[in-house]
DNA sequence: GGACGTATTGTGAGCGCTAACAATTCATGC
DNA sequence: GCATGAATTGTTAGCGCTCACAATACGTCC
């Protein structure tokens, strides 16, 4: 039955038809313990019968809770993204609250500080944002908004309370696995500069060999797409035979490209080069070869960002700068050992 | 600056700090142009010295509009509804609306029920539900729900206004584009059959063959993932050389599965055995070989749905079932001609 | 049977804003 | 100098709900 033109009843119709006061109606949609089942049967009914539901905003301006949060992305089609955005948005409902989005091409200061006024105006009483470039984050402790806000992938550096996969780990883990496999050396295709995950990579991957006495070889940049991880890859062909025996990406989709550019160039994964990435894309068990690769668990993401947006918000948590990290996972495949796990043997 | 734990400023508090009634503050805010410039300068300063930001749930309640829209979304990990959800979003932000979305696992007639109940009690004014399962689109029409409905990927059966991409044109698109390369037959890795657009394509693909006096071969079936591709392709590899020259698969990340269960079979793409997928995922650019496929305007979808959606809201269009249908587009590329482009040849 | 305590229901006052109307100011013309 | 109308500002009611409190009903005990 689609909805009718009629202007909706409100609490005092429902109220009238069921011989009660407006009052009685409100108990009942709250659970109120102190209502007689007849009284409640009979609101009930009369709800039922008028198709009456709740005013939001008159709830809302009486209640002083929109029980809305917003979210502030960019990239959302990417796989890291949309997986935190879903669990954020998951998490959320599982406490009671919706979760307005605002999607941006990209995250700037200027574009950044609107999202915030918009979801300001949207009502929200307090947002996650997804805030990957450093340049963004710095913006976030300064902007003027009246509500909690939590940041998502920004690294713990800045001064806003946040929730981060520990990227640093991740890339040691990576790395760590190649050495351990007997690679002399690891070299790193690394994303782009103002990325705080980028940074954090970077740095995990340089302490890794650090520490195992191994002087970090040049290092190359891409910007996440498959299309700079197959230039690079083009690159790093040229140093096959001249001691590149293993690569770390820094994410799926470039290791997409490296193994295509590695392929065309004549290199075979892993027997002359080991690759892995960073993300676990569903895909990447399908690559060729299928891909050892770094996966972060966006749903703990997801619930422990929402946990402490709530906190801040009840005020349960002083207003000071919280941290929450979170482990990664390596996960090995064939890319870099050649007698590891095929598709279809497990489920992905 | 962060936010205060004092009670926000009212409107009143504006109006008396500017020495103006609180009608004239509202009036400043509302660009209303009856106010004398003198005026609107002292209002505006007190605004921003006392930080002021009009109450969201007073005005919806004042208004009766919260200029919200809802989104029901499923799998929103997958390239697909990424896209579709992000232009949906910028769509309705460029009118003036925020979104708030629910991002359900599985999209059944209860968890779209839920769905919409929740949206409802966040004071939506419409929503726009993703839903291709063809279960729940029925569910969509019976369901009670107090706002105008608009579908995205239902297909144009359902007693629902939606919009669409011509998912039958697609599949004709690829299936005409690799007869029309010489195959004589093209087999289909089909998506599931309660999915509308897993059967569109199937029809476009059999209409297709069947136009050409071709008979369609044995329809395989898959799950999207590339996993059920991979185990499509292998049963594929055991028919080369007994007719099959050419695959159109349903979506790309079965492509994918199918590409790689081929290439372990010794069987070659495109020599061989031609494949085309459909979506045009961002990866598939950079597969083994690069993959021909179809690709959906989703920002179009977006823009439209908004549009329909905000016409029924405001009672512009009747609210009779109307239908918005999206032209995709073939994308050829080395998986079906060897000689055909590259990466890095051109931009994405 | 009446006092007392508890369960149940009702009443009134906002929440902070916009819309409609009323009141005031100001410029203009005769 | 005053009527006339337009521009500008103020006043009064709600919007539909929840909260705090008041009122009533009901049961229990002596």
């Amino acid at each position: 039955m689609p909805h009718s033109q009629l202007r909706p009843p409100t609490m005092a119709d429902v109220a009238r038809q069921a011989g009660v006061s407006h009052q009685t109606v409100s108990r009942v949609l709250g659970d109120h313990p102190n209502v007689r089942d007849e009284t409640r049967a009979k609101v009930l009914r009369a709800i039922e019968e008028m198709g009456y539901r709740r005013n939001f905003s008159a709830r809302a301006l009486a209640t002083r809770r929109t029980r809305t949060l917003g979210v502030v992305a960019s990239n959302t089609t990417l796989y890291g993204p949309a997986s935190t955005l879903f669990a954020l948005e998951e998490a959320a409902r599982a406490e009671g609250y919706l979760v307005s989005t605002v999607s941006l091409r990209r995250l700037t200061v200027e574009t950044l500080s609107e999202a915030l006024d918009r979801l300001s105006e949207g009502g929200v009483e307090g947002v996650v944002a997804i805030a990957p470039q450093r340049s963004a984050v710095e913006a976030l402790a300064e902007l003027r908004h009246p509500f909690p806000v939590v940041a998502v992938g920004t690294g713990s550096g800045a001064g806003v309370p946040s929730v981060n996969v520990d990227q640093s780990l991740g890339a040691r883990l990576a790395t760590g696995h190649l050495l351990a496999a007997g690679h002399r050396r690891v070299w790193h295709l690394a994303g782009p500069e103002d990325w705080q995950e980028a940074v954090d990579r970077v740095a995990g991957w340089r302490a890794t060999l650090e520490e195992a006495d191994v002087e970090p070889p040049m290092l190359l940049r891409g910007d996440w797409s498959p299309l700079s991880g197959y230039r690079a890859g083009q690159e790093l062909a040229g140093w096959v035979g001249r001691g590149l025996t293993a690569v770390f990406v820094a994410n799926d989709q470039m290791a997409l490209g490296v193994l295509r550019a590695l392929r065309e160039a004549g290199v075979r994964t892993p027997q002359d080069v080991a690759v892995a990435g960073f993300d676990d894309i569903p895909e990447s068990e399908f690559f060729a070869p299928p891909l050892t690769t770094v996966r972060q668990d966006f749903a703990t993401v997801g619930k422990r960002s929402i946990a402490l947006l709530l906190d801040l918000i009840e005020g349960r948590t002083p207003a000071g700068t919280s941290q929450v990290s979170i482990e990664p996972q390596l996960v090995v495949r064939a890319s870099t050992f050649p007698y590891l796990p095929q598709p279809g043997a497990a489920p992905g």
